[in-house]
DNA sequence: AATGAATGAGTATTCATTCAT
DNA sequence: GATGAATGAATACTCATTCAT
């Protein structure tokens, strides 16, 4: 209750200047000012205070009018309780677990909304409560654990290690990502969805990696090969989905970390048995 | 009544631009600047809105609520109750009002009870507690405001007065209800509603009108042509209808009861100049 | 197949010209000329054609190739049968007819598409073949419905007969039609679907009158009362529809047209015997 | 392929004009408009439009869907085949080239068998002639069109050519492929469908393989490191799969075939420069 | 008493498949 | 053999009503 009151109350207070704006002399700006100050302030009584107004400033007045009638509902008065702004999070959450589950083994046109709702153990109409459609629901999902990644990401690559360490890191932050969202492996990679979907998320993969300009430099010291730097970026990525999808194909029955060193070695000194 | 209109859109419109300041994301904004804009402009459609805004800024949405009551109560909505008398309005009278405004402007089907019940600023359980159904409810607001209009004609027929004056007390009767209740026309009218609706709804205002006995006696003593009475009946009735339907159509512009001296002349004694 | 046959080889010929004037030579111009009209006169010995073609106009081929492809296609050859233009006409009608029972029994909101496929003795997809969805196909059951009350009225008007007897016969016309279409009135009538629906329809029904004009002119004339020309037109309607409504609520168990001279006395005449 | 489109569409384009002039009403005109506006601008989403026409035009679709097909064949589509073999083309071909098209840019489940028939210039029932359902349809032109690449990869495995160049050639035969057939990508990558579907296209191309031996061998030899041999698998085919999907988000507007070099660089020697 | 989040029965619409012509 | 009109099972989404708080 607290909550929605200051807010309220700041908004009341706002109107108290523009209000005031719109009168056009000293005595009417005093009054609404008195008028709603007591409104803002406490409440009490306002109505010696309306009649006032309703002489002086009867044009104003049904304005206000609504305006108190409105503050009032909205302040809880008259209604004992107030949820205190019911925590829409936590079903959310369940919403959202339960689609990835269903999505990711079925894929987008094979779920139902009906089993998603089941899978959350609620009802199809809470669904629509929270999602607009199944298409929102989809691209929510996708988004917002994507930016998880993304984010964890940028992390890494802000800080002034060397290349190769933020190279390491943020393979190894990429496994743990699918490690712990396995589900949504499938979804990002598919580019099943005709809205924005595939285009977009590979899109959203790769503008993620500011780090382009980092290898280029190492590229420039000659801390790399001269290739082709987008093309070895392409295909990192594609390495790194080798190898979640090589995991996924056993079960996910091994821990998708011990791969790293397999996974730098050969992206960067490659299979080959050095050349002597 | 009178026009003070032009006030409250400047001030609402004054507003938007401070609401605008309170919302700290670009999203609410434009949430709120469309809701504010739909109040501004026509006052139309709100409700959709609103209930986006209930999804996506709950903690704004009391504030809102607010000012969207404070603003039909300044427009001029109905109930000529001041502030005072608030606490006292029986919640049933402010739904069926809320109901009239939404029914009247969006038809049976269309209308959702949400819609009511934020229109009438209560919660949509207290709709149930008063009224069983949305069938209930619309059939007690057609029932109630009709039996208003039934009380008054009965008092009209059952005076001793002549027949032709009591047909023009009836008219006018007419005329006087719809432009108070001017939503309650196209209820009454479309046969909408397929519970005993459309045809209980004439069948009402048939059964309304003992004067019919009073019309037949006049029709004996030759006052009348002896015309079927009871397409005369039908006739007249749907000529009030049409001219109702002027009125509508003519935005309400102008007084209704104006339209009096050209139905009776019509009715009475027909388009056609007299014939010697 | 005549049919079909005669508008592409119209289309073809057309196209003749166009490419030629694409052409920038007399030698390819006589080229495609004879190409295209081997096609629409004959289609026998295109192929010599096409290899000459192949060599001097190999930028044009491949676009005449497929307009061959198709051609031929849609001349139906190769395939022996082709469905002289299978004939939308009859189930559309059987849809409309359907339609235009369920709807004016249960109104709009009331009739589930179902109902309407089982009255027609169709599936329900059939119904989505034919009408886009249940808006189009109420908004089309309407508006081809009216437009032949609305066409009979423009004869009628359009004749140089006495201005009584145009009004006379308009009447006699209206009812006819009600009585034929029973089911339409309800639907016209009533304000029910929000989609342009029921202003639209009252507009409709108002601007099929260009009788004004005549009224008007009578009214000049002095054979009419200076009555409010538009009040009186509302009026004579609202007139009408409640005469149709009488007889619908007596289950349209008599000949509505026997009403027509009790309407016409009542609204030329009026209802109070002469004073003498 | 050589870009004759200018021509074409200069061609539609002015057609355009002459097509609206064989229409009669202003709707026609608006479809026909329409679709070859769609043509000429993109050729994406014909297929809604088609639909629209055939209701709505039965009359000139022939002529249409004969010039789309020109189109299509003018823009370079595929098939080498000449008008003359045309009558000989096997049915099941073109079903399947039209279904790879379709499929490929739509995706499963947004592609109807009416595009695909309609694109194949067949009758949809001559699909079910041919493929049972749309499930076998597709399951058969990803089987066929793989099988494809699984022989040439055979025939390459089985010389006794040296590991590492087996390997090389593996690279450009796969690249090869889906140069040749880049929509087959989507549809082996995504692992949308659900029969089987990913799985058994990802199972497909692995087992297609038996190279594991060679390198496993190689391995032994010390030719390779000692890593994990199937990580190293998956991860060389995701590593390709990116550098394929980099070309495809460039327009395919190079030759797949010139990154090879890069490719076979990294994947033997990896990005960093050697240690001296 | 009042509230509004949750519910799920009910509906318009789509599209793979069939089959009469 | 080929065709495409007809079909109806399947599904996303709505909204009146309920009930825990």
């Amino acid at each position: 209750m607290g909550k929605t009151e200051s807010v309220d109350i700041k908004a009341v207070r706002k109107l108290a200047d523009k209000v005031k704006q719109l009168s056009d002399n000293i005595e009417k700006e005093r009054l609404i000012q008195n008028f709603l100050e007591s409104v803002v302030e406490e409440d009490k009584d306002v109505h010696p205070l309306m009649e006032e107004l309703q002489k002086h400033l009867p044009e104003c007045l049904p304005f206000l009018r609504g305006l108190l009638q409105g503050f009032n509902l909205a302040s809880g008065r008259s209604k004992g309780k107030c949820y205190q702004s019911y925590d829409h999070t936590e079903i959310r959450e369940r919403i959202l677990d339960a689609a990835l589950k269903v999505f990711s083994t079925k894929g987008y046109y094979e779920t139902k909304m009906d089993w998603i709702a089941r899978e959350a153990g609620v009802g199809k109409g809470t669904l629509y409560r929270h999602f607009k459609s199944k298409e929102e629901l989809y691209r929510y999902l996708i988004d917002s654990r994507l930016s998880e990644l993304k984010n964890k990401i940028n992390e890494i690559i802000h800080t002034d290690k060397d290349v190769l360490e933020i190279l390491s890191e943020c393979f190894a932050e990429y496994f743990r990502f699918f490690q712990h969202y396995r589900g949504l492996y499938r979804l990002i990679l598919s580019e099943e969805v005709p809205f924005e979907g595939g285009k977009y998320i590979k899109a959203a993969l790769r503008n993620i990696y500011p780090i382009k300009h980092k290898l280029f430099n190492a590229a420039q010291k000659g801390q790399f090969k001269q290739v082709n730097f987008e093309t070895a970026f392409y295909g990192f990525m594609g390495f790194l989905h080798g190898v979640v999808q090589k995991w996924l194909d056993h079960g996910c029955n091994y821990d998708l970390m011990d791969e790293l060193p397999v996974v730098t070695e050969i992206l960067l000194h490659g299979v080959k048995t050095e050349r002597r």
